[in-house]
DNA sequence: ACCTGAACACCGTTCAAGT
DNA sequence: ACCTGAACACCGTTCAAGT
């Protein structure tokens, strides 16, 4: 059918690249899970030998570490234009849904010590959204680290719940069948607020975040008592 | 010295035993972190073979489950005796410091599925905390959302920080030399909030559970109007 | 019952060799 | 300059064999 030596895809090899071997890896961790991201793996994926990805990237640790800012780099930026609130509150349901798309985001971003560009340009369009709404730097410093300690926590937490997104919760709360006499507090939060309710952990989500935000903007409100 | 076959440690070998793999297991991971663990590994700290493990412990996945239940088992669930907000605080303290201690907990929770005996037994506590402080189920769940998600999202930014817990600050703003003018808010904040100021990630934890806390006294005040 | 050695199919990485 | 094959020191796990 095709030319004798057409052994790889009809399509012309574009040359292998430090972009095409991070999208390649981040396609493998999509489908089997950041676990499955080896150095063979991952050229197999692009019909390649391992040792080849070598010429393009330091090695895996190297190869990680672009995972992760190409994962940051789709994080939605706090808008200029509107209110801190507003760009904050974007920007971490933002975070949050590139994590859920990538479900080994949070595990990367734990295993990176290093700081990427495109992470350190994201804290500093945060740091800027809060600083033109008012916060001075310390007030600033600790929003930051509320903000990210929730939302990071929260997709953990998501993604380590023993049931799936859209699957069956009752099957579950069944399966678990929790003695009441042993949990009972359990047994009454899986019969109501779980059972038959169609629960979706996911509406936790925004309820914690409104929670946060509300506390910064009260802190806010105390530390700068003349704003209206 | 000792007699002829004594080529293992001169104390009796008390014989292979779940807790004491999953203790080894635990003292490899401080050691070397979660990367560290093998079954060969595991063994070898034993003075033994790593195929022996199986007889106790059904596989590498088995072990880790384990590991993640020995964790869960040191934090302090919160005492019958005192208020809903003491107890949580205490508890979201003491869940931070285990975590802190073995910096690999983050990591284990996030990659097993199936919450053991010790967790499930965590969770009852915590929830019957709140059932006795006037949490009307919604709003326990609520709140077991929110907390948890923020402290083990602290742990996980903490440990993801690019400085030792107790390191020298100033160095690191140094070396990394944010060029100010690509990066003003990040440059002010590392001016102002960490150099010379002895600047302490951790007590940030404190800062944003107080946050939290207040935001839940406020949610639980409007849901049950009639208390004081 | 418990432990082991050899084996299998995998890893990351190095290095000399090809084009 | 870029890609490769063989090699090295590791993995988890199976299985037949030892005691």
């Amino acid at each position: 059918m095709a030319s004798t030596a057409d052994r790889r895809p009809a399509v012309a090899r574009p040359g292998l690249t430090r972009e095409r071997i991070v999208e390649a890896a981040a396609a493998v961790a999509d489908r089997e899970g950041l676990h499955g991201v080896s150095m063979r793996r991952v050229g197999r994926e692009l019909g390649v030998e391992a040792m080849s990805l070598y010429h393009h990237v330091a090695g895996k640790d190297a190869l990680l570490d672009a995972l992760g800012d190409w994962l940051m780099v789709q994080v939605e930026r706090p808008s200029a234009d509107a209110g801190w609130r507003v760009g904050i509150r974007a920007r971490c349901v933002s975070l949050r849904a590139v994590m859920r798309e990538h479900p080994w985001g949070p595990a990367i971003v734990e295993s990176r010590r290093a700081p990427g560009m495109a992470l350190l340009g994201h804290l500093e369009s945060v740091l800027d959204c809060l600083h033109r709404g008012g916060f001075p730097v310390q007030l600033a410093a600790h929003a930051f680290s509320v903000l990210d300690a929730y939302v990071y926590g929260f997709v953990l937490t998501e993604q380590s719940l023993p049931f799936e997104p859209g699957g069956d919760v009752d099957d579950l709360a069944a399966e678990m069948a929790l003695p009441a006499d042993v949990f009972p507090r359990m047994a009454a939060f899986v019969e109501q607020v779980i059972v038959g309710r169609s629960y979706d952990y996911g509406d936790e989500f925004a309820y914690g975040l409104d929670l946060v935000l509300d506390g910064l903007d009260a802190r806010l409100a105390a530390a700068s008592p003349d704003s209206r």
